[in-house]
DNA sequence: TAGTTAATTAGCTTATTAGCTAATTAGACA
DNA sequence: TGTCTAATTAGCTAATAAGCTAATTAACTA
């Protein structure tokens, strides 16, 4: 499992961001990745490796290429973990209270 | 309004994740984060100016001290951000159907 | 097997950031 | 005003990460 570490370190670079984006529309070869952003294709490589490290996309090998994929199963322990911070614990007498 | 940028590298950082954790059960001072961390109190307090930059906390003086309050309307706001990476664009002929 | 293409890794430079101690600011209050 | 206390800022070091080009790996194909 990816830590929370990893996970928003890797979403907080506007290029993986923006890479995830694009793979919304679904898998996508490393090449067609990098022939869509100015940095150098070995530098779109890296941010792949960190996005896959922290297990937001996943790989798969197809004839002579790679696809990246998008994983959502992080997103939504993130969006879990993110949510739990929403309601103050509300066992102290100055949390708020809901309207 | 704060960039998704300052967002997920103020939450990059484990010690700022615990600071937002302790900050559920209620504002606190500088001071009284401080002296549960083993780090120095100026480490602390810049982190606390991070996690202020990227607006999930507010500050507010409280006679002599200094309180910091979270604040949840950015988390809201990433998580819906985050919410909108889940469902691909289904757009694209290689999009997965949903079963 | 040799060559070609796809992709990653190596090795470097530059920029950012976490951590520290010491110095400085900003209020509160006698 | 002068002095205490709370908190931040300055100035440094060490570690991390993004960017590049060049070298290397890995797999397909003639």
């Amino acid at each position: 499992m990816a830590s929370p570490d990893a996970v928003f370190k890797a979403l907080a670079d506007p290029t993986r961001r923006e890479i995830l984006r694009l793979l919304r529309s679904g898998p996508k070869s490393s090449g067609d990745i990098a022939e869509r952003f100015p940095s150098a294709w070995a530098t779109i490589s890296r941010h792949l490796a960190v996005l896959r490290d922290a297990e937001l996309v996943t790989t798969e090998r197809n004839g002579s290429s790679i696809l990246y994929e998008i994983d959502t199963t992080v997103f939504q322990e993130t969006v879990e973990h993110l949510l739990t911070w929403f309601q103050p614990t509300s066992r102290g007498s100055n949390a708020k209270r809901r309207s």
